[in-house]
DNA sequence: TGTTAGCACTCTCCCTTCATGAGTGCTAAT
DNA sequence: ATTAGCACTCATGAAGGGAGAGTGCTAACA
């Protein structure tokens, strides 16, 4: 069977339908509203094919038709069309970068927020990937004796500082050695090479300051593993209760459990990170069964033309697509103009 | 009327079971389970009594008895009995020091975890307090020309990092001498106090780099204000969703905003934190009306003995105070141990 | 041959009714 | 002072029934 033209009006009306409403639309309603020229009784015949084209489901016999994760993929694909923000949503978008702050972790924050402010779903944020940014300078700042704080400044202004434990026979001059020598073989380099490529310098300090050293190695390797957990920014958690299909309170918990581990989204939005500009998951195509109840739009941000990090809106597969894709291209297009002109070498 | 032993007896009992089952507690559940050899009806009229003073509230005509916020203050002043945590439980707290990080960050988020784990409750942990700390060194470091790095080291081993944009003319031999002319002025002084007390170089310095000064300023003045919103660490938000009197989608969403409105949860903690060892504020008693369905037991981490920030954890009024309190104290007792371990000078 | 009106049928939703059971308060006996 | 007995209250859940929305099918129509 073909999707004909009046079919495809038809799949569309339904898909519209049922994202403003949430309530299964029926055949009177569709007559009524989108004034086709056709009755009812057509409107039924030509629902029953899509029904069987798969396009449709019913919920139960007597009710009208909500559209199927199918329907959703290729109403995001053929029909949808994205809008532009209204100056509003705009402005508002614009206004993140009021604080002035030169720090990035502070404009994820507020991009979290701002996305599920203006989309009223929930938005996940990855901080900055670590490797994908390069080592600028690496410096080990004694504090009190007892300590140093190992400072290390990337090409996207991140500064990952950790505080380590030296020991005693380690000074000031020992110190600034190491940072000059960890700046001239780790500069330019990703975090993630930095255990791998081992100078020849290093190692022979290495031998002579295991401890030291390894310690100032670990910190390197803990900072991109710590990533994964707590660089997450999560925005409008509560969001999902706006919507009838989770006012029961078992999907309800289903959901925020699973906003609450973060491992899922962090995997989640990195699979995806490479591909095209604007990325749908629809309900049953996660790979991940305890989100097949939603949908995921995912974007990026970027410095000059590197992806630094992702960028998701979760909310109920009959989201509206058209204003979350739209927003989530503006803000994604917007924060990267930012970020580039601020660090771009 | 007089609390006599025999009420007292009856009041425990009907506390203890509303805890354990959130059920109203009839008279013949007590006389069942509580064996005191009086019958059902002399319950019922001692309860009829209890009531009558304030401490046993009926739901509706036909129902049990549960206790009133006043019982549950009268419980946890008078009769709880507060136990040590198991070994499971006080083996699981010290794991936390496993990681053997320096970030005091990293530790407080842990003790989120981990007392929301242990106890089912929500726990809001409140990162340490700028200004109960004092500034042990300011650098200002040069970072690839447009950039200085703000760094101020503390007593805490709490290292805020603020990137500022540094105009033209200044080059690195200024930042350091800027940077030991604040460390000479602030160095023992708390954020709080950089402000007021402008010595006179920094003014002098002030009239020549207007623009550059104030923004260092007001990078501590962030640093201050800002931290009311992000250093809040939360855990277990969805564990509400265990409790029955949360099963209804009203009141777990209401939950869920005041967990998401940060300032509130602020505000709350702050406010306790100079009174003693544990406080408990119970439903009514407390001052924002969101929260007077919930009780609230906060507890403090300190450095030797300044009290650095403040812990809580939000659940039911029928909450296991005894559990909350004990595992709470021993939280507190065991960070401060440790913080104080690597901090004190 | 595609479209439509008509109609019987299905199913959810909501309202009412009713029985059950837990628990009370009161009274009178111990 | 305590208790057994009993009538009464109220929440809860099951059962029944009507309303309404929507369908699928059939037969008539253009």
């Amino acid at each position: 069977m073909q999707l004909g033209k009046r079919k495809l009006q038809i799949l569309h009306a339904v898909i519209n339908d049922y994202i403003s409403t949430g309530e299964p639309v029926g055949s009177r309603t569709i007559a009524k509203k989108y004034d086709m020229g056709i009755s009812p009784a057509t409107i039924r015949n030509e629902m029953s094919d899509l029904e069987e084209m798969g396009y449709l489901q019913q919920p139960h016999t007597s009710a009208g038709r909500i559209p199927s994760d199918k329907a959703y993929r290729f109403y995001v694909d053929k029909l949808m069309k994205t809008r532009k923000p209204t100056a509003e949503e705009a402005e508002r978008i614009e206004r993140i970068y009021q604080q002035k702050t030169a720090e990035i972790e502070k404009i994820i924050e507020q991009v979290a927020n701002i996305l599920s402010d203006i989309t009223s779903y929930t938005s996940v944020v990855l901080g900055p990937r670590l490797n994908k940014v390069l080592i600028r300078r690496i410096e080990l700042i004694p504090i009190d004796g007892q300590y140093a704080l190992l400072l290390v400044v990337t090409s996207a202004g991140i500064i990952k500082d950790t505080l380590i434990r030296i020991p005693d026979n380690i000074d000031a001059g020992y110190l600034e050695r190491m940072s000059n020598m960890l700046t001239k073989y780790y500069r330019n380099k990703t975090f993630a090479e930095v255990n791998i490529k081992q100078a020849a310098d290093i190692q022979m300090e290495m031998k002579k300051r295991k401890e030291f050293i390894s310690s100032v190695l670990d910190a390197f390797a803990n900072n991109i593993a710590s990533k994964n957990q707590s660089d997450i920014y999560l925005g409008g958690t509560a969001n999902i209760f706006n919507f009838p299909e989770y006012q029961n309170i078992i999907k309800a918990r289903e959901f925020l459990n699973l906003i609450e581990n973060r491992d899922i989204l962090y995997k989640l939005l990195n699979q995806y990170e490479t591909e095209e500009d604007i990325m749908i998951v629809i309900g049953t195509e996660n790979i991940y069964n305890e989100m097949q109840d939603c949908s995921v739009v995912i974007g990026t941000y970027s410095i000059g033309d590197k992806v630094l990090g992702t960028m998701g809106l979760i909310g109920p597969t009959r989201m509206e697509y058209s204003k979350a894709v739209s927003i989530m291209r503006y803000v994604g297009e917007s924060v990267s103009r930012y970020l580039t002109l601020l660090f771009k070498e």
